[in-house]
Parts: structure tokens; C-alpha cells; sequence
DNA sequence: ACAAAGTGATTATTTGTTCACTAATTGGAA
DNA sequence: TTCCAATTAGTGAACAAATAATCACTTTGT
């Protein structure tokens, strides 16, 4: 019988790599890094499993790429929302308010950041153009410049930093509606009460 | 030649279940849940892989228990703790001292629960008789009480727990030296910052 | 014509789980 | 006390399923 079926092959993809990334991205946030199977992260980009391999070179890679790539956008943000004109509130707003346009911008990739620090970066390698690297530098020379009372920099960072990505992360749970910016004004003020406390 | 050596055999393991829970643990975090195998985890805790069935079904079951535990006891302490006696501060000062007596009685435990939370509280799931809910409703006592200012319960908790949670963080990557309740005073003084500001 | 991008069946590994067997422990009867 | 089932706990080889990666081939763009 010459009536078979023709093979109902997927229309060939184009513009792969974009889709496998935010693909990968959705799965990643949603079921781990590890429980995302390179079979699902194709069939959810609609892309064949070997496209995945034409621009990575495997899942690990993707994953990494993606994780740094915001890694590396975080820290430049918020270097140079430090250098902002101005006293402790406006320096403190400007890094602020990096957090929340990067998170607005791009909830996925904000949040798979978020959720996959501990993945990334190992515990004994510490660089210094991180963002809580950075922002406890920053700490360090508002306790110089006498802007703020003295403390251990590494304390307030942590505190400070945790102010904006709980929220980010409670956000993440749904337990947060809106857009991110929308808590600016409150971060700030939260953030500056416990710099200057004491 | 007979000079075969005698099979190398394990002596055979004595109170396991002991054993894989504190291997389990300490891979779970090193390498993470997806990351840890059952064969690694025989191996860290001495036992033979089957050991780990006589206990648990399986190994998520294991991974969900040993998280399980930690959050519904971190959940009854912070709500005794929330029942303390005394104004805003003894308050805020009794659940901060909980959730750093817990960690320093078992931080591998802690630092588990800390990484893990987004594995095993699916989105859709709100006990509210987790912590962050109990926080919640603590703000919301507070607020009607009229002994800090007005404002969202969801965002105060969020960046409240966030001083305590992203502090445990940094301590899990080695940026705060010492025990972690060293720092109640700082937290407690922050927290109360955050909540009387406006 | 040439290179770049996409396909998907196939392969080699990894990994969670099972199970028949063995060792230890317990508790009651003699 | 001594003995001996009966139950509990531990072993590790073997199995089945899942999965990351490969590659010969096809399609598209320049």
C-alpha cells in the first residue's frame, strides 16, 4: 500500500539558539538544573535534542553560560550603580534599583540566578568582581569615609544584600505580587536603616 | 598460587541509618540532591547501598524526610519563640536566637534546609505553617497592635527573614567566620530597623 | 560550492532500585 | 542460664530505566 503516512517530521527549526536558552531557562527555574533532561528542554524549545550540542557544548555548559552571563551583568551593574554620585541614600538607591530594573527586565533569568547560586559558584573560589564581593567593598569604605557607623562589612553586605533577594526569592514563590521595582523605596530605606544602625 | 587474597569484605555496618543520614547531608549540600548518588552516599557513610532501602523507600524519600524535619522544627520554633513575652524587641530577639541556635546545633542540617527550600516547597504549596507564613502573620499581629508602622506583612517578613537567611548564605560560602549566633544582636537591631522604619 | 545550522536514531554511561542471601539481635521456653 | 526460632538489619551483584552525548545526514543561507 503506497498510502503510507508521511512522516510527520517537525518543520525544520530556525533561530535555535534563543529558544533552546529561554527553553532551558524556564526548565531550569522549574524543575533544578539536574532534573531538567536535555530531551525536555528540546521538545519545550520545539528543537531537535542535537541543535543543543551545535551551541553548547552540553547541558552543563548551557547552564553555566547562563548563569554567568548574569553573574557577570550583576556585578558590572552594581560596580558602577556604586560609583553613583551623591551620599548614602542615593548610592544605595542606585544599587538598588539595578537589582530591581535587571529583575523586571528579565524575571526568568533573574531568578534562576537567585535559585542557582549555590550551584555555581563553589565555595572556595571567591572573585572579587562578584556582587557580594563588591558590596561588601563598598560597605567597607562608607565605614572609612565615616558615612556610616563601623561594623563588620562582610555582616552588613550579607544583611543588606538579604533585604532584596529574599524578597526576590519570596517573589519567586509567588508570595510577592507586582513588578520587583515596585519595592524600591522600601528596599532602600530598609537597606539604610541597617547600615546606619547601631 | 594460593596466596588469594581474602576477599576484602566491608565489615558489616552497625547503626546505619545514623550513618547515611549524616552523608546523605553533607553531599546533598556539597553536590546537591540530583547530584548525590546513592552509590556516593553508601560510600561517605560506610554502609552498602542496600542499607539505604531498610530505612527509606528511596533516596528522595530521604532527602524529603531529612528536609521535612528541619522545617517543621524551624517552623514550631520560630512560632513558640514568636509567643515570648515582652514588647517588640523581646520578640524579635526569640526568633532570631532560634533560628541561630539551630544552626549552630547541627549547620550541616541548617545549611541543608537553607539550600533546598526551592526543591522541596513547590510553588503552588503554602502551609501556613511554615516560616515565612508564621513571620507573615507575625508582622500582621505587630502592625494591628499599632507597635510598628503600617505596611505590607509579606515584604517586612521577606526582608526581615532575609538579614537571618542571607547571612546563613554567606556563612555556607565561608564569608562569616564563627558561630552564627555571634550575630543575634546585629540581626535583632537590624530587624527592628526594618520594621520601625518609614 | 561551501559553510553553518538542524535532525533524530543510536550509543555508552550512569544511576536508582531490587532481591536473594547472610549476620546480628531479641525474647520466650525449657 | 541456655538454646533456639523469629525478626531486624546489612550486603552487593544484577537489572532496568533514564539520559547525555554523538554523528552521518539533510536543509538553509551566502
Amino acid at each position: 500500500m503506497s498510502t503510507e503516512q508521511a512522516s510527520p517530521k517537525r518543520p525544520r527549526a530556525r533561530n535555535a539558539r534563543p529558544k533552546i536558552e529561554r527553553a532551558a531557562l524556564k526548565l531550569f527555574v522549574g524543575e533544578g538544573v539536574d532534573g531538567a533532561t536535555t530531551r525536555d528542554i528540546a521538545e519545550q524549545a520545539g528543537v531537535s535534542e542535537g541543535a543543543l550540542y551545535r551551541h553548547y557544548k552540553g547541558k552543563d555548559e548551557l547552564a553555566l553560560s547562563l548563569f554567568m552571563a548574569t553573574h557577570d551583568r550583576l556585578g558590572q551593574m552594581v560596580l558602577e550603580a556604586a560609583q553613583t554620585a551623591g551620599g548614602l541614600e542615593e548610592k544605595v538607591r542606585a544599587i538598588v534599583t539595578a537589582y530591581c530594573q535587571l529583575a523586571d527586565e528579565d524575571w526568568l533569568l533573574f531568578s534562576f540566578h537567585l535559585l542557582s547560586i549555590h550551584k555555581f559558584l563553589p565555595h572556595d573560589t571567591k572573585r572579587d568582581d562578584d556582587p557580594t564581593t563588591i558590596t561588601e567593598n563598598i560597605v567597607r569604605g562608607l565605614i572609612a569615609s565615616g558615612e556610616i557607623p563601623d561594623g563588620d562589612p562582610a555582616l552588613l553586605a550579607a544583611m543588606s544584600l538579604g533585604v532584596v533577594l529574599q524578597a526576590g526569592q519570596n517573589k519567586a514563590y509567588d508570595r510577592l505580587p507586582g513588578p520587583f521595582s515596585a519595592h524600591i523605596a522600601p528596599f532602600t530605606r530598609a537597606i539604610i536603616a541597617i547600615l546606619k544602625q547601631k
